[in-house]
DNA sequence: AATTTTTCCGAGACCGTTCCCGGGAACGGG
DNA sequence: CCCGTTCCCGGGAACGGTCTCGGAAAAATT
């Protein structure tokens, strides 16, 4: 429409430097009057790269998540990129279907939380083969060569049980993820050296293993309220699992903390509004996603970085509901 | 490496049938061998469709929209569709921002629940002139002409009045969202009309409206209760607001439901365990989300459908935060 | 005035696919 | 034996941009 060629627009709109101010004007006018959109995919498939990174996480439901792709989001707005958000939904086939989606796609990298069912890595090799960084936060393996971004589970289950330790509790169980899960097992092992460095008896029967869904719940706290010695204190998988598990027991007549102490994972908010307040795990999602987002970005930018661990703190918050006094 | 043309490959890959057995399973063979992912990018630029469905929602965290976007992932899967999620934050720019970006990306349509401070349409209006399919969910304008899905936000709202005044309320408290979106402005009428059907006196000072960012609980629930005449009912904007101001009341020495009777919104799981159990108006986010994504499909596959409005029914669920009796 | 430098622009290859079109080989029927 | 079909396959344009290269015109230098 202006007779120039299409060199020139695109460097109209690239905003580079050779070109005249008069004719650059012309170009963007017109180019905003006609409501002209660049086509990414052109762009994409030209330059070889798409400026996205992808993300692979089990739920988007799940809070813990939905904060850490917020802060995954807000390092990706500072850095101009975008991000892509698949859910495994807990699956592994699932997970799989994500990954080629995203590599078929040409996201710059991907930022992975493993489904629960995820109990072996081959699919993520070959990522590193073609050279797309990898980052795994959260639920992460242990043996694979990749960026991984962790909270200090074992310390903080460790943490934690010592606290209901030194309340005074003696049978104290443990709810935690799939045994497979790297997690699940650090927050075992913390669980386990507490009781053993206080002494306390290890009972296997106060060790359930549940999956993240929730619909276990009424199953898993009858079990534990019905064994010949019931347990006086209950370390969650999550604060909604520990909301629902003090319902149930109040319901059977048993006083929170006095008779059973119970203390909740990830400090949500409602932990503070709930009676009574509940003890928790603040675990960081937005830093532990925005420190994935962080080191992935570095690995897009610089090729040929060394994988990096890092390791975001927990803290243990004490309300009402392990004050056993 | 085989000796073939791209023009051949191209016809095994997509399982075309002019094309001799032995030759494609050749193809296939050699394709999973070298790990061979397809350039998405290369194939939709050349369709000029991208088979992926935009989503802009105020935000993810939001486990109502959360449970939206599982509905309309659900949808996305069945027909064989990508989704692409956008948050704008409850930010108008953000909004415009994300909204370019999808069109640059080109989706094949895109479903949209406004942002709190979006109080315009003008950015909409130019998708459609270009033929983009676009959907409208929860928060809607209502005067575009565009397809929507909503709640009978009215009728519930009247409902849920109705039944705070069966309870023998009479000062009932209306905390809704901003005035000028058509959500709130609904529920505003329902509750309204509710009171003057009853013959229920309305005091302005009784309403009010609240960002849907929860920051606020505490200052406007403080608020309610130091009237001259405070409310012995409150129909609250959402479950985790009803949480806090329940608790706020119960430090204030106000028994719940007897002094005041609350009414949440959303019907979060919480609802059954927190105490006392919490009523609520179950809003079916999971079929809206699917609504709304199952319209926006056939408006891609049938560009000349005309656009259509549906309504999904919410529940009021009854429990004892209300059971003033 | 001649030469060099700078400024600005156009031509055309290229990214990785799809798909139309055309054509050769094999096959079948008359 | 000839001709029409059918079956496969290759060539090459196209999608919408970017980017390198080269060159003309204008400006600056000698």
């Amino acid at each position: 429409m202006l007779g120039i060629s299409k060199s020139t627009v695109s460097r109209a709109l690239a905003g580079r430097s050779d070109i005249h101010p008069e004719t650059k004007r012309k170009i963007l006018d017109l180019a905003s009057q006609l409501q002209y959109e660049p086509n990414t995919l052109a762009i994409n498939l030209k330059q070889q790269k798409t400026n996205t990174i992808g993300v692979i996480v089990p739920e988007t439901i799940n809070r813990f998540f939905a904060r850490a792709i917020g802060g995954i989001q807000k390092q990706a707005d500072m850095a101009g990129m975008n991000v892509m958000i698949c859910q495994s939904n807990e699956s592994y086939i699932a997970e799989k279907k994500n990954l080629h989606s995203l590599v078929s796609s040409r996201v710059d990298g991907i930022i992975v939380s493993i489904s629960t069912e995820t109990d072996r890595s081959d699919h993520f090799v070959s990522l590193t083969e073609k050279g797309i960084p990898l980052v795994f936060f959260d639920r992460v393996f242990e043996d694979i060569v990749a960026s991984q971004v962790v909270t200090n589970n074992y310390e903080i289950a460790m943490e934690g049980t010592e606290h209901l330790i030194k309340q005074g509790c003696k049978r104290i169980a443990f709810v935690t993820g799939p045994e497979h899960l790297f997690n699940s097992r650090s927050r075992l092992s913390g669980y386990l050296d507490a009781l053993r460095k206080h002494n306390v008896q290890v009972k296997d029967s106060y060790i359930v293993h549940s999956h993240y869904r929730s619909d276990k719940v009424e199953e898993y706290t009858r079990y534990l309220l019905n064994l010949p010695q019931r347990p006086d204190a209950i370390f969650a998988i999550n604060d909604y699992a520990a909301l629902e598990m003090i319902h149930i027991m109040k319901k059977s007549g048993l006083r929170i903390p006095q008779d059973v102490a119970v203390l909740g994972f990830n400090n949500e908010n409602l932990c503070r509004f709930v009676e009574p307040s509940l003890s928790s795990i603040d675990h960081p999602a937005h830093d532990i996603g925005a420190s994935a987002a962080e080191i992935l970005i570095n690995h897009i930018r610089h090729q040929d970085l060394k994988p990096e661990k890092r390791v975001i703190k927990s803290n243990l918050i004490i309300r009402e509901s392990t004050e056993v006094k």
